[in-house]
DNA sequence: TTGTATGCGTTATCAC
DNA sequence: GTGATAACGCATACAA
């Protein structure tokens, strides 16, 4: 087993020493060794080391002395289970996250990893393959109070996740919000979806393009319908007609934007713009017009949504609209420590305006 | 304080979903919930619960359904405690995976991450910004027995983190290696930096080229005396001279590479190809070509290591070396779980051989 | 100022 | 089959 031996006084250590030589597992030394190491009680040890002030000044000294000597570390997991708080925010990492491609997660992780540290939480990742194991993932460490609360990613329409985290009243704050006819009683941080792709199908209507089509994503995700409708909205202001047959569905991989788009194109040859649900399929997208033989931003314009670091190194650089992944993940992590900690008054939620940026996948105006 | 109140039968399930109205906290369900409303021991419950043979069949359903009944979750953190054991593995997130081009921590975190879930792991990941506190956070996460085990990443000469794990003899895999000089005594995953540069500066020599400059990375870094090495293996092989004022140092960040080509090429007009030591330079090597109005892979060959995303998709198409990070990232946490589970006489360390990636940016012979 | 006793939630040991 | 009891390592109410 682990830890045959203990040794308690700075007369053993040298046996410590060599058993620990022979042994290849590394041995904890305890508040218990420390204390009888120090020859008091663990009660004085702990407080002597949790720096109350009712511990005579020189057994403290001594205290710590022995404690830096035998590199005393004490143990979080039973310290936690004591406070009944982890310290810890949690994060399921979807299957789509896997992708080589995808930047989405990756940065949102970064952001929320980022303010976890700066507020002494640590970040506990779960990598999922389907989704039904991710919400045994949430279950699995929220439940068992392995974190303090939870993030969660990507909403889907009627999500079980968010479901099982309101029933059980337990702390998660959601990057993304509910489907448009959905209630959205829970804290959340998302980009205005809708105003985004209004922003960047306007933008191309200004530039005299009249056939736009719209490669949406999968039907599932909370976030499609929003798209779909800053799409329909932009349409409407210009009295253009919303055509059903300009609407194809992706998986949001780069693959799948580029065959909808070949599919686009092949069916009607009339259409000069398309506008991706997201930058990944936009960049499946310009590779489909360039197979064609065609050239993104001459004869056909394209546009995406999210601004990954890639849309600003393509040829030619895509226009998009910036969501400020990393930025968000902050926010998100803020929220849900505040939350943890009781200081905020539950906000509702927060709508960050995405902003547009028009690069050289726009072309020139008609 | 936290949970104020307990329900222990089935009966009183009104009254506590009643105060949970009132309460904002979550209510956990412990072992001792679902004895009492059982009518048996803790211990039975437990038992029944964890599949022993010991406990008779009825009682065994009884528990079960009123466990499932009562929304019943362990306690992983009392369970970490009694087993000894996290079943979680750790990794430092360093101040330079925070830079918004960095591709390479993210993958290797997903590989790290994708390994720990398919076994039963979770990963406890710890952002910091400084390298004290890096060192710091192993400390406290290994010692504090937050995990079983932790991953360092990009190594440094004489790295302390890697002294500290091993003067404490607690389980831990590198992903990379030591200097040149110093001891590989400890199990680590990395690619063959020297044999990579290498076959570049080789490949580009087959070329035609006689004049090719080296983007250095910091010299703190583990890694960069094998690719200097390679470099100038390369070139002795050729019989080409090695000139010192041929090789600048960048920081590994885009810019960093955009300025130091640029200050390479003034210097020596003569340089047809510049070789980097990572990919983000190169990329910023590249841009420094196209600024002053020249043609990567027609006035300058540009040449890279990592082979990130970004890579394929530039334009033109980064010649590089692939270092399969991802996979880099699978290998390490499988290395570590072995050796947490003690199932593995710990391998010293596995070398990977790259594989070159030409792309359009090494032009045609000249 | 210090020590004793108890509890956090779970599992292992050993009686019955 | 089942149930007290102890233990994991730490923190705290209370007593001395």
């Amino acid at each position: 087993m682990r830890n045959p031996k203990r040794f308690g006084h700075l007369q053993d250590c040298k046996i410590a020493y060599f058993s620990l030589k022979e042994d290849v597992l590394f041995m904890p030394v305890t508040l218990k060794d420390v204390a009888a190491a120090a020859g008091c009680s663990v009660t004085t040890t702990s407080r002597a080391l949790g720096g109350y002030d009712d511990v005579n000044e020189q057994t403290r000294e001594r205290i710590i002395t022995i404690a830096k000597e035998l590199g005393y570390q004490p143990n979080v997991l039973a310290r936690q289970l004591q406070a009944q708080r982890a310290d810890t925010i949690g994060f399921v990492f979807p299957q789509a996250a896997h992708q080589p491609d995808d930047d989405f997660f990756s940065l949102l992780m970064k952001g929320i990893s980022y303010v976890a540290s700066n507020n002494q939480f640590d970040l506990l990742v779960s990598s999922q393959l389907t989704q039904e194991d991710e919400l045994r993932a949430y279950q699995r460490i929220a439940a068992g109070r392995r974190v303090d609360g939870v993030i969660v990613a990507r909403t889907l329409r009627n999500d079980p996740r968010i479901k099982y985290l309101k029933n059980n009243n337990y702390p998660f704050v959601v990057s993304g919000r509910s489907a448009p006819d959905e209630p959205d009683d829970f804290p959340y941080v998302d980009a205005d979806s809708q105003a985004g792709i209004r922003q960047v199908v306007a933008h191309f209507i200004g530039y005299g393009h009249e056939h736009i089509g719209f490669i949406s994503s999968p039907p599932e995700l909370a976030f499609t319908e929003y798209r779909l409708h800053g799409y329909r909205d932009a349409l409407a202001a210009a009295n253009l007609p919303y055509r059903a047959d300009y609407v194809v569905h992706g998986d949001l991989q780069r693959e799948s934007g580029q065959q909808a788009a070949e599919d686009l194109l092949r069916r009607h040859p009339q259409i000069t713009a398309i506008v991706s649900s997201n930058d990944a399929m936009a960049l499946g997208a310009m590779a489909a017009v360039q197979s064609i033989g065609k050239q993104v931003g001459v004869d056909v314009a394209i546009g995406g949504f999210d601004d990954i670091p890639l849309a600003r190194y393509s040829v030619p650089g895509l226009t998009t609209v910036r969501q400020p992944i990393y930025h968000i993940g902050e926010l998100v992590a803020e929220m849900l420590i505040q939350i943890i900690n009781g200081e905020a008054p539950e906000e509702t939620g927060i709508l960050l305006e995405p902003e547009l940026i028009v690069r050289d996948s726009s072309g020139q105006p008609l």
